[in-house]
DNA sequence: AAGCCAGTCAACCGCAGGGGT
DNA sequence: GACCCCTGCGGTTGACTGGCT
């Protein structure tokens, strides 16, 4: 025996709502609110829907302080990063970008930003194991740790208040690579950009695009040259951005995902 | 012009968890 | 503690649209 449904399906009325449904719910929510359940407020507010169904059109579509598409860039940078923290808590990543649904963000991953990102793998076959640190595992990505113990950063955490774009700039100390062999990578190989909008194949380009905006560490990257691979493993998005020569400082932005909100005083061992 | 296909997004479904009794 | 009800969440579906052949 199954569970019983919320409403009798055969009483209410399904799929896509009609401009006079929407008039009248959010002529309902303005007049009340929801200051009782949402299970009373179809009969209340004189709708023949269930009651789930009032609460996602109102919360996904009819509210006034919502924002609907054109993601920015620097939007896209901010779920990039917590999807790598947090993994699909919709409903957290939301929470820090202004006036974005849960399903509005989730549908922007699905069906935008994810597949950059396997196009991106695709493009990049793994980086070399003596490129990697020895601990690393896919599973680590999604441990909420960070994945490489030659990288002291603080486990990622989620702020109470909304993210900005300060939080991603890069710290101005200089790191070394740890993914390099012998300390020499090569930026030689021009490589695709696996957040660019446009396929671009420049590796100045796809760090200014990872940067963008007014990023202050986006020149000094770009002209230093740029290497990227992008991983998929299993299921976790782990993108490895080492950047070549003496400012690979903006390579750690990607350790362990994609963006880390770092600590500028943080350096390696 | 018609058919096909891929992308997008609104909406549905079922489950988990919290709160009340 | 057990049960029930309700809400919130994440995965999935399906309608719609625009581009391509």
């Amino acid at each position: 025996m199954g569970r019983a449904p919320c409403c009798d399906r055969a009483a209410v009325n399904r799929g896509p709502w009609s401009p006079e449904e929407d008039d009248a719910l959010r002529d309902y929510m303005q007049r009340h609110g929801n200051t009782g359940s949402w299970i009373t407020l179809p009969a209340k507010a004189g709708l023949k829907r269930c009651g789930k169904s009032c609460r996602l059109r109102w919360l996904n579509y009819l509210r006034p302080d919502i924002r609907h598409g054109g993601f920015t860039d620097e939007e896209d940078a901010i779920i990039y990063s917590l999807y790598s923290q947090l993994g699909s808590k919709w409903s957290l990543i939301a929470s820090q970008l202004e006036r974005r649904t849960d399903n509005d963000v989730k549908n922007h991953w699905n069906t935008k930003l994810k597949k950059r990102l396997v196009a991106a793998a695709a493009a990049f076959p793994a980086a070399p194991s003596s490129r990697r640190p020895p601990s690393f595992t896919p599973a680590a990505a999604h441990a909420h740790a960070h994945p490489s113990p030659l990288l002291p950063l603080p486990a990622p955490t989620v702020k109470a208040e909304t993210y900005t774009y300060d939080d991603f700039l890069a710290p101005t100390a200089g790191l070394h690579d740890p993914f390099a062999a012998d300390g020499s990578s090569s930026a030689s190989a021009a490589v695709q950009d696996p957040f660019a909008t446009e396929g671009s194949s420049s590796a100045s380009a796809a760090v200014q695009d990872a940067f963008v905006g007014e990023g202050s560490t986006s020149a000094s990257a770009a002209s230093s040259g740029s290497n990227w691979s992008a991983v998929d493993n299993a299921g976790g998005f782990f993108v490895d951005f080492c950047a070549a020569g003496a400012d690979l400082a903006v390579a750690d932005q990607f350790l362990g995902g994609f963006y880390y909100p770092l600590d500028p005083t943080l350096s390696l061992v």
